[in-house]
RNA sequence: GUGGGUAUAGCUCAGCAGGUAGAGCACCUGGUUGUGGUCCAGGAUGUCGCGGGUUCAAGUCCCGUUACUCACCCCA
């Protein structure tokens, strides 16, 4: 083999940088079952006819799976590719299982997913994503809309991420404000209205009078996408603009409701957002997107929305609502950059000393007792110098070494332990002594 | 798929008018004969991404190639 090298868009953690990342998906997994969410898991390829097609234009974007050794009669087979989301599986499944399923069915699912473009900062081949979907047969209830976005704003709310918004739209808001001014062409508007950010209103304008726009109604789209508001005046400004229209009546209301439960479970986290578009094929109600505070360019690091037709098996049709982090992206800023990490580097939290290979049953006994109680624990590797063992510890963050007592003229001496942060050091009983709790359970923290 | 940048020690990088490769950090040993972090003194390390060309001589110039990276598209 030659030199090995990275592979573009395929992130690997250090052990220290891993560990963080499983106590964020541990908190990710814990809150969503807190609110009422089920865990499961799809496999890792779906026929590749039922992933093309389903995600815009993620074609191209499929990773294809077969065996070296193929040959022709496996041609035959259906073509296999690894899922691009967790949605399509999950749509899949909810048809596989329907049977076995009971509605409204809320599921989490947190996995890697794989999509064949070009990496850059924030993107990868190989992401993970953490979702909560609800679903249901025929009807999905609207609070479903309202609830899930709190549920992401706890998950937040519960990590040392910094500041974060969650940005909220409904699609009927801008599909109903066009049709009203006479624009038919729904998803190419939107399209255009999407690069906003990107190349500024003046080149949007641009965009929309040469798609067949005209000047009065562009301004106007423009000016529809420039509402922003925390609380639910965003109704007023949008009737300002004096548009009627049935379904924007309706997208009005339902965003508003939306804004208006957030402002009292979770104040100050979602901003009603005009322009926001997102997956511009299926969803149809609200969207959401969510940026970190002072890194909006960086993209969105959670995102979703209402479909009206999640899964259909040609009699039943399930709609359903989503929310999807984007954990990778959302690591590889926090970890990765800003240095969120554990309070130690390791589970570690203890290294037994070997004072010679003789002793080292023994040392491997006071090891067994400590782990008996919950405490992660490591026998030294060799008896080598005590200052060699310490450095072995410390080089690894484990913050406790444990020195066997030994015997004095047939007298045994006390066992005792070392914090290698202050450097105390007193007697301890193997059977008794525990970690300081700050020691005992690690969490997170973000440097600053 | 399109366009730009980079490729030298484990890491970050320097090297140039073409003349047989350097710094900092990290690492190892000792000072410190069983208690780390500091300090001091020593020490090891490279197919200079790969292939070809020009040249007496190429890390340095030219061509190609691969990988990484940034941006566009689109998205978590």
């Amino acid at each position: 083999m030659s030199k090995v090298t990275p592979i573009s868009g395929f992130l690997e953690w250090l052990p220290a940088q891993r560990y963080a990342e499983q106590m964020v998906l541990d908190v990710i997994a814990e809150v969503f079952e807190l609110h009422g969410f089920e865990p499961i898991n799809t496999r890792a390829v779906e026929p590749v006819e039922r992933l093309v097609g389903k995600g815009g234009d993620a074609d191209k974007e499929i990773y294809a799976v077969s065996r070296l050794a193929a040959d022709e009669s496996d041609a035959k087979e259906a073509g296999l590719g690894l899922h691009f989301d967790l949605t399509v599986p999950f749509a899949r499944y909810v048809l596989e299982n329907s049977g076995k399923l009971t509605f409204p069915f809320r599921r989490y699912q947190i996995q890697p997913v794989w999509r064949g473009e070009r990496p850059q900062a924030g993107r990868y081949r190989e992401f993970v994503q953490a979702d909560i979907d609800i679903v249901d047969g025929g009807e999905l209830p609207f609070h479903y809309e309202v609830e899930l976005p709190l549920v992401i704003a706890d998950v937040f709310k519960r990590l040392p991420i910094g500041d974060f918004r969650i940005q909220v739209n409904n699609r009927k808001i801008p599909e109903g404000f066009y049709r009203g001014l006479g624009i038919d062409d729904i998803t190419g508007t939107l399209r255009i209205v999407d690069k906003l950010d990107k190349i500024g209103p003046a080149k949007v304008k641009e965009l929309l009078v040469a798609e067949g726009v005209s000047d009065e109604n562009a301004d106007k789209v423009l000016a529809l996408a420039a509402i922003s508001t925390s609380d639910s005046s965003f109704v007023e400004k949008v009737r300002a603009l004096g548009v009627e229209h049935e379904i924007l009546d309706e997208g009005l209301a339902q965003l508003k409701a939306v804004i208006d439960t957030a402002a009292e479970h979770a104040p100050g986290l979602l901003v009603a957002e005009l322009k926001i578009a997102r997956g511009l094929d299926y969803y149809t109600g609200t969207v959401y997107e969510t940026q970190l505070v002072g890194d909006e360019a960086y993209g969105s690091i959670c995102s979703g929305g209402r479909y009206d037709a999640l899964a259909s098996d040609g009699k039943k049709t399930y709609p359903g609502v989503g929310l999807s982090i984007g954990v990778s992206r959302l690591l590889a800023k926090l970890i990765g950059e800003r240095g969120l990490a554990a309070t130690r580097p390791t589970p570690t939290a203890v290294l037994v000393a070997v004072t010679d290979e003789a002793s080292r049953d023994e040392s491997m006994r006071v090891a067994a007792a400590l782990r008996a109680r919950g405490i992660p624990t490591l026998v030294s590797p060799k008896a080598a110098k005590f200052g060699k063992q310490i450095q072995f510890a410390d080089r690894r963050g484990i913050p406790f070494v444990w020195f066997l007592g030994g015997e004095s003229d047939g007298v045994p001496n006390a066992d005792q332990v070392k914090d290698l942060r202050s450097g105390d050091q007193s007697d301890a009983d193997r059977h008794t002594w525990t970690l300081p709790a700050e020691d005992a359970q690690p969490t997170l923290h973000l440097p600053g």
